[in-house]
DNA sequence: AACGGGACATTGGTCCTACCAATGTAGAAA
DNA sequence: TTTCTACATTGGTAGGACCAATGTCCCGTT
């Protein structure tokens, strides 16, 4: 986003002549086609060497470009005859590769992490109180009672995989799909956390709070349900910090003296 | 993720045997090497014809993975002597793309995007209350100002990008990188939402909102901030999706009507 | 000595050709 | 009719060649 920071009058500027390259351009023609709606989800686009002589690039050329189209998400390309570059429906794994390499690339901390779901998930969690039918709160009810299950079998990582599912299911039932998609992101990306420094941790009291929060939300009691779920995640997120500063000693920076951006 | 649903007892199934293109493994062992904090902003790879060695992969196999790269926002390619694949400090633009993109392929509607970012928005004013220093209360004070005056002159399209701009102060001061992602992503394709339909749209009361959402803020009373951010956000909203429908009529399909994920 | 300009090496960007690997299909064989 | 094989199509990889941008070094001029 262009930014006007202080100045209220902006003097006279040139936009640097940037050579677009060739992939660029394919790129961006092809995403206009997706803007004004001229291609849609499942649509097949001809084959390389054609769409190549079509464009006036090289096959290698074209092949980047989709190749980018690619790891944004937006086409799938399979092999073969009856294969080629199909428009896909929309990937959330996108999302989640996104926020994943921030972190990696140390642009964002567990901290922040973890606060922003917190956040996230609360309002999810009132906005479920509101919209949840009586097949989203059994299916919840279901995912309570498999993580019971697992907890008491004491098998850590299904027991997980249950307690993860159970965000998942309350943002589903928001019926917002790119609230759906955040929470499955930044889930997604504590649960490597979860199994790359806790093991199995087990999270002492997960069942009673699930069971408390449960009720409320039958009772359609927004604000007790979210004050349930807020509380369990402040909980957890200290545990976390707690065993990741452990495992890290001293091998990272300290809580955000990060860099201005650009 | 993967989603245990309703079955408890998982039969052992094998994962499909998907043989990884070249390009797809060197991607993860750069991802990797960044995982472990051995590759990080600012460092510089090899050339790519002596990367293409090291891996043992043709150039364009490797170029493909760059280009990924690329795109993913974790490198940076420069051409000429001292050019190369340089690792960059974390890359904000490429959440706005994969929302854009989400956007366009119609996998997230206008309603979900603005529901979202109501709900983070408002998360976001709670927060910043309590965190704001002086000098971000300052800077935000002189954003109402010159939107005030932009307002007053006429000069729609800057006023636009101050009114925008306005979010983006507010997330920065809750010094969480990710939230301050995440709403400059959902602001930017607002803006273009905005930009594209309503053309220069005064948005009446929006200095007079800032004005009491200001002094609520100077008060710290974070309760009341959120009361009047959300409830211009939501008339924005509604101006919002009025605009839109109409430019719109009969163009696409009604409210999320949409398939089953995968 | 200071400055300016041009040759040059390095590196990404593009093009081309060839071949491999996967995949679905049509036609031959049982 | 069913089954299997050969084949055509399409993405994936390899490798070579050349272009374009970019910084550096050296030479000549001032």
């Amino acid at each position: 986003m262009a930014r006007p920071s202080s100045k209220i009058q902006q003097p006279l500027t040139f936009e640097p002549i940037r050579r677009r390259r060739a992939f660029e351009e394919v790129c961006e023609r092809i995403r206009h086609q997706l803007s004004i709606r001229a291609l849609r989800p499942g649509d097949k686009l001809p084959a390389e060497r054609e769409l190549a002589v079509q464009f006036g690039v090289s096959r290698s050329a074209l092949r980047e470009a989709l190749r980018s189209l690619e790891i944004a998400g937006i086409v799938e390309l399979r092999k073969g005859v009856k294969g080629g570059a199909f428009i896909r429906p929309g990937d959330p794994t996108s999302m989640t590769r996104v926020i994943q390499d921030l972190v990696h690339l140390g642009a964002i901390s567990l901290d922040d992490l973890t606060e922003a779901r917190l956040l996230i998930q609360t309002g999810v969690v009132r906005l479920a109180c509101d919209r949840a039918t009586k097949a989203d709160i059994e299916t919840i009810g279901r995912n309570i009672d498999a993580t019971e299950e697992m907890t008491r079998l004491g098998r850590h990582d299904e027991r997980l995989r249950y307690a993860m599912e159970f965000y998942r299911l309350l943002a589903l039932s928001t019926r917002n799909e790119i609230l759906t998609i955040l929470v499955d992101a930044l889930t997604d990306i504590l649960l490597r956390f979860l199994r790359g420094i806790a093991g199995g941790a087990p999270t002492p009291g997960l069942v009673e709070s699930r069971r408390r929060f449960f009720r409320h939300l039958k009772a359609g009691d927004a604000e007790k349900a979210t004050q349930e779920i807020e509380s369990h995640l402040v909980k957890l997120h200290k545990l976390l910090t707690q065993s990741y500063a452990r495992s890290q000693e001293g091998a990272g920076e300290r809580r955000r003296p990060r860099r201005a951006r650009e």
